[in-house]
DNA sequence: CTACATCTGTAGTGAGCACTACAGTTATGG
DNA sequence: CCATAACTGTAGTGCTCACTACAGATGTAG
C-alpha cells in the first residue's frame, strides 16, 4: 500500500555525530539532548530509527568497529608478526591523537563502569575490544606456524599484551598525551617481540608472497 | 562554648565503602542513594562531612592513593629498575584481581569521560595516575645515574610505558581477565627492560645496599 | 540544669533525565 | 485525488538525580 513519509536525515551522518558525542562524554555522560542536537534531529526521530539510547550506541559502535576493523584487516596483511605489531601500534598512536576526533578509543571512552541499569554497556564494549585481540591471536598463530615467531612464542599472550598496550595508549591519549609520547610507548612495546621473532633473514625467507608474485 | 553532637559513624570505614561503590560503578554511575546505603548514613551526614559527591570522591581517592602510594614506595626500594618494574607489575596483577575489591584500578574505573558538569573528574583521576608515572620516572633517572639502566635509556619513556601497561592491565582486569593472564602481560612488558639494563653482574654491582648492611 | 553547637533522620526540592503522545507533514498506492 | 503509512516537531510524561530545610537528638560549656 502506501509507503509513508521518507526519513529527512542521513542516518550515517547522524551516527557519525552520535559517535563523537559518546566518544567524548561516554555512554552515561552523553544525554539525549546532546545527541539529538549533534545529530540535527528530534528525539522521536532518534527513537524511531534506533529504538533507544543503547540501540543508538550499538549502531554507533557498529560503524566505529567497521572502520577500525578495516584498518586492522589491512594491518594483519603485513609480512611478519613483528611488522603487524609495529604497524598496528604506530597506526593506533596516530588514530588516537587524530585532531578530527576525540582522543583515545571509543571502545574505552564509552565506559568501563556504568550505573545500575546499563551494566551491559561495559560488557558490550569489552566484547568488541576482545574481537581485535582475537584476530591478532589468529594472526600470531599463523606467524608461529610460518616460523616468523619462535616455537616457544605464545600467540595468545602476545595478542593479549598488545591489546593491553593499545588500551593503555588510548587512556594516555584521552588524558592528554601527544602523538610522539604514544609512539615512544609503541616503540618500547615492540621490544617484547624482538626476543620472540626468528632472525631477520629467516623471517624474510618466510615472506615469499612478493617474491612469488614478482619472480 | 558548646561542642555539638559528635559524629555517629566512622568516617574512614564509610570512605572505604564509598570507594568500593565508585570503583564498581564509576563516578557518574554511583548514585547518592547507593553511596549513603553502603556507607550506612543518610544524605545530610554525607554532605556535612564531604561537601558534595565530588568532595566525597576526592576523599575516597585520597584514601585509595595513600594505600597504593605505600605499595609504590616499597616497590621503588627494589635494587634495580628492572626489579622495580617486575615487582610493580606483578604486585599490580595481584592487586587488580584481588577478590575482596572490584577488579581493576579505581583511578581508571572512576571515569575516563564524564557528562557536562563533571569534566574535572576525569582530569582529577588522570592527575593522580600521573603521580605514579612521575615517581617511576624519578626512580629510573636514579637507576640511569647508578648505571643499572644504560646511558641510552630514556627514564621518562620507560615510566610512561609502564604506566600505559598498568592502565591496560587495569582495563583487562575490569573486563574479566584473570590473575595469570595479567601476569603474562607483565612478563612480556618486562622484555622492554631487558635491552635497557646493563649486564646482570654490573647491575648487581650497583646494588650494594644489602651488602653494606650485611658485610 | 540550661544554653548552645553540631549531628541525625524524615521528607522533601527543583532540575534534568530517557523517553513518548499527539497532531501535523509528506510521501506512495490505488 | 483520496486514503494510508511513515516521519517530524512540539510539548510534554513520570522518574531519578544531587542536594537540602527542618525538626528532633545528643553531646559539651558554663
Amino acid at each position: 500500500m502506501a509507503m509513508g513519509r521518507p526519513r529527512c536525515f542521513d542516518a550515517e551522518k547522524a551516527l557519525d555525530e552520535a559517535m563523537e558525542v559518546f566518544w567524548r562524554h561516554g555512554y552515561e555522560g552523553a544525554t539525549i539532548a546532546q545527541l539529538t542536537e549533534a545529530m540535527g534531529i528530534n528525539p522521536p526521530s532518534l527513537y524511531a530509527a534506533f529504538g533507544s539510547k543503547e540501540g543508538l550506541l550499538r549502531a554507533a559502535l557498529d560503524r566505529y568497529t567497521a572502520k577500525r576493523g578495516a584498518f586492522l584487516t589491512e594491518t594483519l596483511c603485513a609480512p611478519t608478526a613483528r611488522v603487524v605489531a609495529e604497524r598496528l601500534l604506530m597506526g593506533i598512536a596516530e588514530a588516537q591523537t587524530d585532531p578530527s576526533h576525540p582522543p583515545g578509543c571509543l571502545l574505552v571512552q564509552g565506559g568501563l563502569a556504568c550505573g545500575s541499569g546499563s551494566e551491559n554497556v561495559p560488557f558490550e564494549l569489552a566484547s568488541r575490544r576482545a574481537e581485535t585481540e582475537h584476530r591478532l591471536r589468529q594472526r600470531f598463530e599463523r606467524a608461529k606456524a610460518e616460523g616468523d615467531l619462535t616455537a616457544t612464542a605464545d600467540p595468545a599472550a602476545l595478542a593479549r599484551y598488545l591489546s593491553a598496550v593499545i588500551v593503555g595508549m588510548s587512556v594516555m591519549a584521552s588524558s592528554g598525551a601527544g602523538r610522539e609520547e604514544l609512539r615512544e610507548v609503541a616503540r618500547l612495546s615492540l621490544k617484547a617481540f624482538e626476543q620472540q621473532a626468528e632472525t631477520v633473514t629467516k623471517a624474510s625467507a618466510s615472506t615469499p608472497i612478493v617474491a612469488l608474485i614478482q619472480p
